[in-house]
RNA sequence: GCCCUCAUCGUCCAGUGGCCUAGGACGCCGCCCUUUCAAGGCGGAAACACGGGUUCGAAUCCCGUUGGGGGUGCCA
């Protein structure tokens, strides 16, 4: 049996994180046993049905490196089947009118439940279920009616939904006994993403959607190897690695029951292990979008030096600006530090003057000359180059001093020089 | 209230009766490396919620307690 599930989000307009970590898992499983992945947009509810609310969630999908193979379907294409559904149930006596609504008669005894992949068993007490609405009495379908009746009709075989539907399951289950269509899916209800306060992920937290992420400079293949991580482990010690790895040791039967804390700090260190894992070129473009100013003129080398200390993208833009702008933006607190207050500033500035107007210009000579002029005034090389760096970077950190200067050039690095040396 | 469910370091995971004086990762602290900051290396603090069983032996199985979460709509 070729096994098919679905991602079943309804339009809100973004993808909530803990939505992406469900549709992730969906996709892991389509992908770990070569099924099919379908989707479709739950828009029963008529405030919802509005297609620009979907473009969103679409593209963060894409963007997450989620694909499917069917849909995006709509649900409320499906009104017509529904309809006679509800139909089919009222002239069989599974169902009633009540105040204009059409209800299941639920079972007064018995128990309903099934075996969860993630849980083991689950039963409910039939008595505990009432009689639940499954058309509203303007005639349409609510979701329970709607969503098992789409599941059967796509022959879904894997349910793989969050927790919170457990509760839903009894109602799911009674109406597809009654449809006579109760068939043998799995079901799988994963555990849910919680906030410092372990409740579930909602809008209070903070950034939820998916694309906030993206805008923060997190990169798709992070994003989605750390939602991996929450609720499952691959089994080894390597958390991060390539999809295509996580692909293949995936296992439904591999994720546990308790929920996770969704924690920003671990993702952007899974973040930044991505992104010095990218070549240099590839590293250029991803940066591209975050940055004023293309990578595309710095050396391989250079670009690495900033890779090294990325963890987000848009970590590189500060990292680089003084490089392209006119002058450097002088940090005060650095230069009362290391410029105006530090040790032998002067003598080091109009050393470096003197002794970079000749230099072959390349990051060894000026790195090997600077350590000269230091060594003359009893520094070693850390302090030493501490003011050259405030006046040509306009901080104490940053990028390595000397292929810095390299890469500004000779002119705009004694311009800067001078321009410091003449300020004290 | 009722129903369902969860319970290993602060956090995310490993552990499915003996390999556990509980392992890895994030974060934190210290040291090393060093051209600042990073990256990297080394080391450290840090957990089996509690109480009963079962067993020669329990983080692992059972029961209970406590605590947490989810649900309880003519939302999805």
């Amino acid at each position: 049996m070729t096994v098919r599930v679905r991602f079943a989000p309804s339009p809100t307009g973004y993808l909530h994180v803990g939505s992406a970590r469900t549709a992730l898992f969906n996709w892991l499983y389509a992908r770990a046993t070569g099924g099919t992945m379908l989707l479709r947009i739950e828009d029963t509810d008529a405030s919802r049905n509005q297609p620009d609310l979907v473009t969103n969630i679409l593209d963060a999908l894409t963007w997450l490196g989620i694909t499917w193979d069917e849909g995006p379907q709509f649900q409320s294409a499906h009104a017509d089947r529904h309809r006679g559904v509800v139909e089919g149930l009222l002239a069989s006596g599974h169902a009633y009118h009540d105040d204009g609504a059409v209800r299941l008669r639920v079972p007064e005894d018995g128990v309903t439940g099934w075996d969860d992949v993630v849980r083991g068993r689950i039963e409910f007490e039939n008595a505990h279920v009432e009689d639940f609405v499954i058309r509203r009495s303007d005639g349409s379908p609510t979701f329970l009616l709607a969503n098992a009746v789409d599941d059967v009709d796509a022959g879904i075989t894997h349910v793989i939904r969050g927790e919170d539907m457990i509760n839903n399951m009894p109602k799911q289950l009674l109406l597809l006994e009654a449809l006579g269509a109760r068939g043998d899916v799995v079901y799988a209800h994963l555990p849910l993403l919680v906030d410092e306060q372990r409740r579930k992920l909602s809008k209070r937290f903070g950034d939820v959607a998916v694309e906030r992420y993206r805008e923060r400079g997190i990169v798709a293949p992070a994003m989605a190897n750390y939602l991996a991580l929450l609720g499952w482990s691959p089994g080894d010690d390597v958390e991060i690695r390539p999809m295509a790895e996580i692909v293949e040791r995936f296992r439904l039967e591999d994720v546990h029951a308790s929920s996770a804390f969704f924690d920003v700090r671990k993702l952007t260190h899974v973040n930044a292990t991505h992104l010095r894992a990218l070549g240099p070129d590839a590293f250029r473009s991803a940066v591209a979008p975050f940055c004023s100013h293309p990578l595309d003129g710095l050396p391989d080398d250079y670009v690495r030096a900033l890779q090294e200390r990325t963890q987000t993208l848009c970590d590189v833009e500060p990292l680089v600006a003084w490089l392209f702008a006119e002058e450097p933006v002088v940090d005060p607190d650095a230069w009362a530090r290391a410029v105006a207050g530090g040790p032998h500033a002067e003598a080091l500035l109009a050393g470096a003057i003197a002794a970079y107007a000749d230099a072959p210009w390349e990051s060894a000579e000026l790195h090997r000359r600077l350590a000269e002029l230091g060594e003359a005034v009893g520094l070693k090389l850390g302090k030493a180059q501490a003011p050259i760096r405030v006046a040509v970077t306009g901080t104490t950190v940053g990028p390595p001093l000397f292929e810095s200067l390299e890469v500004l050039g000779r002119e705009r690095t004694l311009a800067r020089l001078r321009a410091a040396r003449a300020r004290l």
